[in-house]
DNA sequence: CCCTTCTATGAATCGTGCT
DNA sequence: CAGCACGATTCATAGAAGG
């Protein structure tokens, strides 16, 4: 059984999401918490307005790109990507399971789609506020926020044991802090995990460099994580390691 | 000519906002800045139809505030109603012209779409964080933000006289500055209209009271409203002669 | 002026029972 | 069984009041 226990409250494995979640049973898992690529590079609006030399002088500007896998999707096959693989989590979560899924202002829309369309019932939005952002422009609001669209799987029990979870996580994120291209505070993922009853199994499908496990295991919670670059597979396998 | 004018900078209407865009002509308009009707409140149509006092106010309140109009239609109509409003709009707005949209989670989605059906090109979110207020609930995020969805009229020129904006505004509403069940502080006004150039006329074709054209005026920008409400528009017009 | 205590408040939500 | 109407409920915090 692919399931962290008392002794060993980890589980690490490398390889695809899918497959991995596949080879769960249902009903295993007490809160997914994870941040799949966004593919928001080059289809927003805003750069789906430019003139196509604007394109192309943008492109040749250095501009930074994820360089990990399954960041290429179009807005529409991401929402079906997307559809897959959370109706899969939905699958393996208890009833009444959280969902939170991190994401950008310009996949926001899809990602509550995503969410609702698969099965989850959405709750809410919760705001990561980097408190400085990407590029500042004159006479544009800075883009400082990322989000976390979160949900149930089905009405959500009284959980009296929890108490009440910000909605604006206000932290900047330290180089020293940065474990990959789109990686998250600690303290952020720690404020995050609390969503899930101490003691619970949270699965990461997409694990990255391991923050998701590294605040879970700090807050007392299991972890199941799945990373599919050798890369990242390792550094979060150091600091899961580490944290445990 | 409905437009203000040095000598006296700012106009508020008794109306219906559509009626009143009609009668401006092309290209007035410097900045669009509302907060517009959610209908946001219940999962049911039922729930929707009651007033706003019932759905927004928790009962055993001692403050009264007058109850709005045009906050009970379903999503659809509700992105057909701003598609609408949001082309008129968009038809008076000057080329560049930016537009700021008031919405909470759950009419987000839905707000990202009717800002781009109906011709503006989304280019952003920002965000109003409550920073307390919100109902808390256990084992639950807080709401505690509202979200301006913005965007322009076309694209955008450099606009080098004005400053990079915040992201993320970060104020408590104090019930002192409270002047409608759904009003704004007036410190966020404040940042937002800054996304006008000085001098330039802001439009909110949902007035309210008046919070965004006393932010206008403060600021040093005219300001065109309507408010459809008579108790509303008496607040407004008070708040603007106090504010000029 | 500082600290403690108290009170008002919130752009809902949940469960139940009826139709 | 699905949908809807209805009623009970929530608690952290700001700000006021009091010491």
């Amino acid at each position: 059984m692919n399931l962290p226990t008392p002794e060993k409250p980890w589980i690490l494995e490398r390889g695809d999401s899918l497959d991995f979640m596949r080879s769960l049973p249902d009903s295993c898992i007490d809160a997914v918490i994870t941040d799949p690529p966004y593919c928001s590079g080059g289809t927003s609006s805003a750069d789906r307005a430019k003139t196509t030399t604007q394109k192309y002088v943008q492109s040749g500007v250095k501009v930074v790109r994820p360089d990990f896998a399954g960041d290429n999707r179009d807005q529409r096959s991401w929402l079906v990507w997307c559809d897959i693989w959370m109706r899969e989590a939905l699958r393996v979560a208890k009833p009444g399971a959280p969902i939170c899924v991190f994401t950008d202002w310009r996949q926001l829309p899809s990602t509550t789609d995503a969410i609702q369309v698969s099965g989850w019932i959405w709750r809410g939005i919760a705001v990561w506020d980097k408190t400085e952002g990407a590029r500042p422009q004159r006479g544009r609001f800075r883009n400082q926020a990322e989000y976390i669209v979160w949900g149930s799987s089905g009405q959500m029990a009284a959980r009296d044991e929890i108490g009440v979870l910000p909605g604006v996580f206000r932290h900047y994120l330290r180089q020293a802090d940065k474990h990959h291209i789109t990686g998250k505070p600690t303290e952020v993922m720690r404020g995050l995990v609390q969503i899930c009853p101490a003691g619970g199994v949270i699965l990461d499908p997409f694990a990255g460099s391991g923050t998701t496990g590294a605040a879970a295991l700090a807050e007392g919670r299991r972890f199941v994580g799945v990373e599919r670059e050798q890369t990242y597979f390792d550094i979060a396998t150091a600091r899961l390691k580490a944290a445990w």
